[in-house]
DNA sequence: TCAAAAGTGTTAAATATACACCCATGT
DNA sequence: ACATGGGTGTATATTTAACACTTTTGA
């Protein structure tokens, strides 16, 4: 939908002061990276409206697709911002300013939003992200040094990296941020990243395959130095 | 608010399709409880809508403390209700009729609402319930044995079971169950009812105590037969 | 040949489990 | 006296922790 058109058409069609936010997380150079879109020099995170035709979960997945082509991916609802301030007339203007659309105190988009986050994992090699109608430019940024960041959108996606952190252990869901195949010491560096402390090798790898949710490949993995690692891959079908 | 008052004037005063719902836990002859409102004969949840002027949480314990007087209390989002069929007209036309108020198609109350569920760990004996403006009967219900519902209200309310089943273990905040001053037997046998299933006792202590988060006092439960437990309260000051 | 990475093993400490035992109290 | 409920102890099994050993491979 270009920009234009949703900023007219939008009030009508969503559901009105409730939007979504999403923390798409992905893995890459051992570094935890979030996906954000850019304007003007700083960046907001993916996010949208709720149709009135589909539900809350619909959307979110929808919105997920839309801006990085995935159907494979880890999706959960982690909180709900609900402040009674939590709406953004002033940066609005900015942003209306600099695309050179009119702008006006009352529009929809002014409101006062309750927004739902919603935290994703994906395989950062599949994703193909695109840019939104007011985005053109997006980029992974490491979850660690975030750039500055329109809204409360900081606050969102702290708080998303915290749920993970409690998360990881309780659902083992990380694999969903390694590609199809992936190897023991690949995930072990993945939840020490997450957790950001070190964790015992000998043990993880234990613990993990202990676990019985995963599956040793006959292959090794290729192109790597020294002794070569086995491959694993999850045991259920689908990762949804 | 009267009822009538509410139907004319809550569609300005709310923010719209936003509904919350919350499930009020008690425990009592040494069952779970869930607190209900009774309307025709079926019953329905505590719930209300977010002004425009509160957050999301201010408004969920401004629900509990109108409904519950309490002030004191667990309080928790537990999940977010949002399938798009999620409105209930010929239920609302039945309620109106009944009471007698002129119902249409169009009014507000008839939208699709997305509703944000909050479960509350209350001391039941402290809990001064009043009834709604539609709703003038309440009574506690077995979480177990739930009676005839409106709306959605039972799939939120086992949702809601099922979430804390998941929580007690890991953030032990069951004793807000419990009055002020409580025994490990009363702890015991609320654990065995929140988990279903019976607990080793001399086991179930010594983890109890071994968290550190009770507070031995110096006296024993008084009116008890046979020999008397000590009591406990929790070592921090206020429960939320 | 040796260092780095991966896979597995070994021992000790900490926890969990399944009871047993003793104490206080009411019948 | 004895049955009931409460508090604690003890022996055993399991899990966690720390680190050692071995294998494979590239420099």
């Amino acid at each position: 939908m270009e920009a234009q058109e949703y900023v007219e058409r939008g009030k009508h069609l969503f559901i009105p002061q409730l939007s979504i936010d999403t923390v798409v997380i992905g893995f890459r150079d051992n570094q935890l990276k979030v996906l954000l879109l850019e304007f003007d020099g700083q960046w907001m995170l993916p996010g949208g409206h709720v149709y009135h035709h589909e539900s809350v979960e619909e959307a979110s997945k929808r919105i997920l697709l839309e801006r990085t082509g995935l159907a494979k991916y880890y999706l959960k609802l982690f909180h709900v911002f609900g402040d009674s301030d939590r709406s953004f007339p002033c940066e609005m203007k900015q942003i209306f300013e600099k695309i050179g659309m009119a702008w006006k105190e009352d529009i929809w988009i002014n409101d006062r939003y309750v927004s739902i986050g919603y935290y994703a994992l994906v395989d950062i090699e599949q994703a193909k992200p695109t840019g939104s109608s007011f985005t053109q430019k997006y980029a992974w940024h490491d979850l660690k040094s975030l750039p500055e960041m329109w809204f409360d959108h900081e606050k969102i996606v702290v708080k998303a990296h915290k749920t993970l952190e409690g998360d990881v252990s309780l659902h083992q869901h990380s694999f969903n941020l390694l590609p199809e195949k992936f190897t023991m010491p690949q995930l072990h560096q993945l939840h020490e990243q997450i957790l950001d402390k070190k964790l015992d090798r000998s043990r993880f790898q234990k613990k993990m395959l202990s676990l019985d949710i995963f599956e040793r490949l006959p292959e090794l993995k290729e192109g790597v130095p020294y002794k070569r690692p086995y491959l694993y891959k999850f045991k259920r079908e689908s990762r949804v």
